[in-house]
DNA sequence: GATTAAATGCAAATCATTTGCAGAAAGGAT
DNA sequence: ATCCTTTCTGCAAATGATTTGCATTTAATC
């Protein structure tokens, strides 16, 4: 199945609306397959000059909500969004500011944090910040 | 020796000149332990009616960029800023927004990271997002 | 105390993000 | 296919956080 159909019906699953502007959103970070920020997506619809920023934003905030969309703050790119599909961390270049999607390296942590501290455990996030070999060798 | 006189040291060895508005935010910081938004800093300098939120902002901007302060964004707080002491990271309750600092699950993780993908590592950020024990029992 | 570069106060500008409201469109029922 | 209700979007304006320009003040050095 075609990856925009599965994502057509995890928003029919949620009872949100597939509306042509939510499907133009999603389709530009599954094809581009990076973390984007609104503006960036909002740039990268063509063809729809009707289609507005704020529809942009209330829509990221929308599947951010219902956990379809990951929202992550980067270190000199701001704000930007990804789809939520498998687990997994950020490497970032501080120079090219190129994003590499990783494994995550604490698969198991939860459990022994939750031990720790008591807490209920929903959630992490990582980021690493270094220098990729193609900057580094300029 | 005085955590303040540390902090004046630091900021002599880097030549930042160590003024009374620096201090007062160093003071801020120092005195709450917590990351803390530029506002809430802002906010907690009394006595200072002269002193401008733009002056803190300026100021963070500064110390971030001479690695004196971690600039952070966590879910539900926005951007908050720390004293950069210990390697550490953070754990933070989504209900009440309690910030705990945890140990550094990823201690030796980075020379790994390094083999794995060529990248001349700097920096790592973790967030972990849960609930706490008194939020869980209400 | 005089000198100079850096820092601050102040107000205004910028940037990202959100909001109110009226019209348009989606999904379910007929 | 049409009607109905609810949700969504376009649009413009508002908000909130952060930054900036410039004149004045201040810290550090001599």
């Amino acid at each position: 199945m075609q990856k925009l159909l599965v994502w057509e019906n995890k928003l029919r699953d949620k009872n949100i609306r597939v509306t042509s502007q939510r499907i133009a959103i999603i389709e530009v970070l599954l094809k581009e397959a990076i973390p984007l920020a609104a503006g960036d997506i909002f740039a990268k619809i063509k063809n729809r000059p009707e289609l507005k920023l704020s529809t942009v934003y209330r829509n990221l905030n929308l599947l951010v909500d219902e956990r379809l969309v990951r929202k992550l703050n980067f270190k000199g790119k701001g704000t930007v969004f990804e789809l939520l599909e498998d687990h997994h961390q950020h490497l970032i270049c501080l120079e090219c500011g190129d994003v590499k999607s990783i494994q995550c390296p604490l698969q198991n942590y939860e459990e022994e944090l939750h031990n720790d501290t008591g807490y209920e455990l929903y959630d992490h996030n990582i980021e690493f910040y270094g220098v990729c070999p193609a900057c580094k060798n300029s």
